[in-house]
DNA sequence: ATTGAGTTTAGACTTATTCTAAAACTATAA
DNA sequence: TTATAGTTTTAGAATAAGTCTAAACTCAAT
């Protein structure tokens, strides 16, 4: 369990610019958003968000930006089994996803909760792994 | 890595029975076919199967008979990052997928492949876990 | 043969997402 | 500055996966 990120508008224009994405008003805002989110919001989370805080921004910029923030790397795309949406994470620390099947909560768990010994079979070579834990959050 | 179940049409016809599905034509047929295919194949490919093997079938019973499965737990449907649509598995022993990322093919990992110890925080109850390994199978 | 419950079907519908082409910006060179 | 070229945003159309609906079919048990 954590808390999110503090970062500024400024920062993230920074960062955005670190990644070669041009800053413009919608993409700090969602980025902004999403990075100091502690939900991990699907596009209709985040349209439902700007609607409020951003009002005007249309719903392919919604989905043009979270997809290209994925792509750079600020963000993650994940999909669970519970859900068709795609969901957001910017959370960059090293975690791992606990998924409330009741509720559909997302809970993130850090990885050192999981230690792990992944010995491939020859000829797999490995870039990343995911893990998910389904159950029941009881407070 | 693993060769597939060898199971009959009868024993399907049981197997259905057991879960408390009436075994009909239809979903003796697709079942079988998952259960003995080697692949995940989603909707669309059960469906071309059929296209081939047992022509007249609706794509909404495939739909309808692939849940129906999923839901007695004869299958297991899945999702993965690269595809939005379901997969399908009938392999029941334990084990965890590899994609690779550059064809898109999943292969079947055995559980002995990974040793893992879960310390979930308070509060978190377990039902089941989720592996997936990312990367690029080189033969 | 008749019934009734369960199954299958075609096609309409819904939902998530992508595409398109025009309008609105932005950054920079003249 | 202003023209211009490139980029971003936008509304709405289009696509794709999956679900729903209501009629037609199947089949076991009378």
């Amino acid at each position: 369990m954590k808390s999110r990120l503090n970062i500024s508008l400024r920062e993230v224009e920074n960062l955005l610019k670190e990644h070669g994405v041009q800053p413009s008003a919608q993409r700090i805002a969602v980025c902004h958003h999403v990075l100091t989110s502690n939900t991990h919001p699907t596009v209709d989370d985040v349209k439902a968000w700007a609607d409020a805080n951003f009002p005007k921004m249309s719903l392919a910029t919604v989905y043009n930006t979270l997809n290209l923030l994925a792509e750079v790397g600020i963000l993650k795309a994940l999909k669970f089994p519970h859900s068709d949406k795609t969901h957001f994470d910017g959370d960059q620390s090293a975690h791992f996803h606990f998924l409330d099947e009741e509720t559909g909560k997302i809970y993130d768990i850090a990885n050192e909760n999981l230690k792990f010994q992944l010995d491939l079979p020859k000829g797999f070579v490995l870039s990343e792994m995911e893990f998910l834990a389904k159950g029941k959050f009881v407070g």
